[in-house]
DNA sequence: GTCAAGATTTGGAATAATTCTAAATTGTGG
DNA sequence: CCACAATTTAGAATTATTCCAAATCTTGAC
């Protein structure tokens, strides 16, 4: 892996397989385009922007790919509020910081041992942490203040 | 507030007041369809609740009041997976176990001093965290294992 | 108390997000 | 080359949420 976290084709190939999919050009598309531009798209937006280079791109298979690829952990599902779901191919450690203000969203890094210590009740096997915090953002504090 | 986190009738209709809202018997009927059990459900099934005691009651209203609640710190509103919005009237610091198998919500008592210490870029004002813990419950995790 | 203004509710339509379906296409192993 | 399974496609269907205009309710001013 790259400084980006970018894979090499057969890099994300392999990731593929290994979770039983298999390469697609489609899926290889759906992945570009969420490297190309780091701003956790929802599915419309992939599908708008995957569909510049593969006009005949569907619905249906952006939503196939998205979840064929977060199975295979290439890509992480964030859900932020009401509306549509996000994606985001940044597998390191961080959370989400989201603007309730106007929507975007931002990797924040996580301090080093941050895995916060909750104890779980007996029974519960927790598999994974997502972590968002909601606040403004430095273009919206702003505009605020003006106000 | 008594042991459940409860709010008497006055103390319902103050916080109302104080985030610039009336009281409603829909408002209250809402919150108390939320109190009552307190599973996380989502707005269509709080009307469907809503809806044995007062059959009049819309839609709209219920997302409404719903809104209404969320905004002057009655309830909490919680987003876990692409599906519909849930709804939790448990205010104190706590974060929500989400069960990937049976979609059950559980809350989940955090650490005393659990806020993570992200350090945000300079400029972003944090105002709440969302912590979810994606995994698998006992009920589901115990069916597994037979399997 | 009465009236006007503003808040709220209602039912239904509209929109947005996601899933489903059946047929066509593609890729793979035998 | 064939059969089978995975994948894609277009479009319909479903689910979740928002919007809208009309009716109703509440409150403060008089």
């Amino acid at each position: 892996m790259n400084a980006v976290g970018k894979k090499t084709g057969s890099e994300f190939s392999e990731r593929l397989n290994t979770g039983g999919f298999r390469f697609t050009p489609q899926r290889q598309q759906v992945y570009d385009v969420l490297l190309q531009k780091r701003d956790h798209p929802t599915a419309e937006e992939v599908f708008i922007r995957a569909k510049k280079q593969m006009p005949e791109i569907s619905h249906a298979t952006v939503y196939n790919c998205l979840d064929a690829l977060v199975e295979c952990g290439l890509l992480r599902q964030v859900q932020l509020d009401r509306g549509a779901t996000r994606f985001c191919p940044n597998m390191r450690e961080h959370c989400h910081f989201y603007c309730d203000v106007c929507d975007s969203v931002y990797d924040v890094d996580l301090p080093a041992k941050s895995q916060p210590g909750v104890s779980l009740p007996k029974g519960f096997k927790a598999e994974r942490y997502e972590i968002a915090i909601h606040g403004v953002c430095p273009d919206c504090a702003k505009a605020k203040m003006k106000k």
